[in-house]
DNA sequence: ATGACATATATGTCATGACATTTATTTGTT
DNA sequence: AACAAATAAATGTCATGACATATATGTCAT
């Protein structure tokens, strides 16, 4: 099987193009896409805890420790105390943030209209499909 | 969630999920998938330059540069003198290298039975070739 | 032949992912 | 209440990706 068959490979590959594209459009405002990807998240619901947010963005709880660290340098975020548990804060959304958000929310869809190009909604729906089976079968045994 | 932001979340996750499973089957033998990747590309032709190895896997050249030199301390690949240009090297696997790929192999092909568990060869070809797609429309974004 | 430019690799920096460990706090058991 | 176990977050380490820059060498125009 040669490397590009490989279907892992294609994958990655194929994510990390994505990212390196939206990494570039982004540039101009200081924002990574993993960055993008939690104030996105904060934005459907914010004032929640490290843990709950690293839950909604399926990354390691470490990982999102930090980059909230960055994102709160950048002013975008805030970290308040939980007032119900000492050991956690709750993550807010500064309007810095939602000004951000509202700058790239449309240059994120011209990024995706262009990946997208050529690919019907019914082959993008199955896609889905695909990957989210995979996901769970991946799941299954990391955890089994 | 819009449609395409659920598309990119899909994609990287499922391909951390994979290379997660991947590395739990190898740790092993201390090899991660991006070390193996190499290796597997080596195998079917070695005493290649850096650079001809890091277009093969689509990797960036310093990234290369420095899983090779990994892989080098491992014992598992060797870089010699290239006689034709004192700037670069070729790279060769070792023998270990090789008992290793041997090693390896059936356990690759084990975690992608997991992995495709449910998943028709035809759905599989499909997938391959709509994330073909999505990379040449990020790669002539990103190059024009 | 020489100097300007190109190329191959190496190295430095930052962001991230995975994972282990630490610290502070909470919870549960007695 | 006291102590053990669990939990939330932070921190440390290593591998990697992206990118800039450095260094050595090669190539080309003159």
């Amino acid at each position: 099987m040669r490397l590009d068959d490989a279907l892992g490979f294609a994958i990655n590959n194929t994510g990390r193009a994505m990212t390196r594209l939206l990494m570039t459009a982004f540039a101009p405002y200081d924002v990574t896409p993993e960055q993008w990807s939690i104030l996105k998240r904060l934005e459907e619901g914010d004032e929640i805890s490290i843990k709950e947010l690293s839950k909604r963005v399926g990354k390691d709880q470490a990982n999102v420790t930090r980059i909230s660290d960055l994102l709160e340098r950048k002013g975008l975020i805030m970290k308040k105390p939980n007032p119900e548990d000492k050991r956690s804060s709750l993550v807010c959304l500064m309007d810095e943030g939602k000004q951000i958000i509202r700058l790239l929310d449309p240059i994120d869809e011209q990024v995706h209209q262009v990946v997208l190009k050529g690919i019907a909604e019914h082959e993008m729906e199955l896609l889905k499909q695909l990957l989210a089976k995979m996901r769970e079968n991946c799941n299954a045994e990391l955890q089994g």
